[in-house]
DNA sequence: GAGGCTCTGTTCGTTAGCGAACATACCAAC
DNA sequence: GTTGGTATGTTCGCTAACGAACAGAGCCTC
């Protein structure tokens, strides 16, 4: 990743017209954001609108006995919380952080004014949120028909899409959360592509050797979503 | 159903503000989709956005391999082709009609003008959206955890509240294909629902005959779908 | 360095749904 | 009525993932 100044890590802060961008800088609140924090409880209504930096986000739903599965993942290519300027103020699901990292916020009703005053700004929002609406259409497609082994390769090239380096903080359990199965199908699957030399596990850290195998052994899901995202928002920075 | 002019059927019609549904009237083309028609393929570009009245519209995933898997419907509460206001002009999923009716459509430009120039048709339609990606969310969370026979109930309930009687057109083919799963387990749990005299099945027309045994037989996906459409859209009137 | 906690690995019986093959049953057209 | 096509019903073996129980293994703390 190149040294650019952290504020402009976040993708759609870098798409913004210089002018806009201008009068966003003094309102930005910087703000940590550590490993399970929960941004929005579901049907809450949101006091900030946040753009990870090196934090990634998932977007998780939680169901009445308790069981999850994340719809989408959010990172320095995003933001969370799409329902402040799509007008519902709050969504049935569930921001957890699932990578430390920071990100910056900003106030629900200066985000709101900004959407209605300036057209860029709500294109450019808009066009993110149909990237975000195909990858939860993508998970919903992945979850009915590929393997556990599948998902997970895909999970782990969208975790790393959004990361600096080659290593994830991250431990079964979480990841069966994420996916919606259960922690020993996780141990299982890994240790299949730990085998085959795709990655190393260590209590709660993933280092991912090779990525190229990871693509291989993944479905087409994750292709379909990078290609959207690529499509959908040509101004982000490739890592 | 009330009898109101086909044309206030569409519910996002009906939500519009006089002035603006004034000005969209003279744009409005009749269309009648017959089962199976495709409205949008993958990745083209939309000419129209449709405004079901009488028809049900299914977005559709299909995989590389020919599987596939709805990931939302939509009736006469909404319209297809968000992506033409999102700013995408075309998404990964394919469009196709589930139960023959009528609609209206609009030319993609017309509509793109619209969004941008009026703000109550601009929030009217983001809201909706909103509504549209919890149906998705939860159709991935829905396909994780629930059982097929849920999954049946869900999508009959869905698509009663779209039609006027309790009758579907529809073998269980068409629903296997929807539900991204085997023609085979869907006469099982067909089969269980019509031993339980929930509903009744006769080549290609199913009659719900217990709609409240169905609320009760599926998953809690289906009410919480509803009620964020009624949250979102509470203009639209009761069916 | 002992204890305790968390994370990972392993096993075993169970089950939902798959894939394939085939049987029946209804409808329509000739 | 016969024929043929489409829709539905049934069976059987197979597999992925589940649920539960437990065994190590690394790490931190006192």
């Amino acid at each position: 990743m190149t040294a650019v100044p952290d504020s402009l890590r976040n993708q759609l802060l870098v798409a913004l017209p210089e002018a806009d961008l201008q009068r966003w800088l003094p309102h930005f609140e910087w703000v940590d954001m550590s490993l399970g924090q929960v941004l929005y409880e579901s049907g809450r209504t949101l006091s900030h609108v946040y753009f990870p930096t090196t934090a990634i986000v998932s977007l998780l739903y939680v169901m009445e006995d308790g069981a999850s599965a994340e719809i989408a993942v959010v990172g320095y290519e995003g933001l969370v919380g799409i329902s402040l300027f799509m007008g519902g103020e709050s969504t049935p699901s569930r921001a957890v952080v699932q990578s430390a990292g920071r990100g910056v916020r900003l106030r629900a009703q200066f985000i709101k004014e900004e959407f209605n005053h300036t057209g860029p700004v709500m294109h450019l929002l808009l066009r993110y949120t149909q990237a975000l609406i195909t990858q939860m259409a993508q998970t919903a497609v992945c979850n009915r028909h590929h393997s556990l082994d599948q998902q997970l390769c895909r999970w782990l090239l969208l975790s790393l899409d959004r990361l600096d380096g080659p290593d994830l903080v991250m431990t079964q359990e979480l990841i069966a959360n994420m996916l919606g199965v259960r922690r020993e199908g996780v141990t299982e699957a890994a240790l299949k592509l730990q085998d085959m030399g795709l990655i190393r596990y260590a209590r709660g850290r993933i280092s991912v050797l090779d990525r190229p195998g990871l693509e291989q052994r993944t479905c087409e899901c994750y292709a379909v979503v990078k290609k959207e995202y690529d499509r959908l928002l040509p101004a982000r920075q490739a890592v």
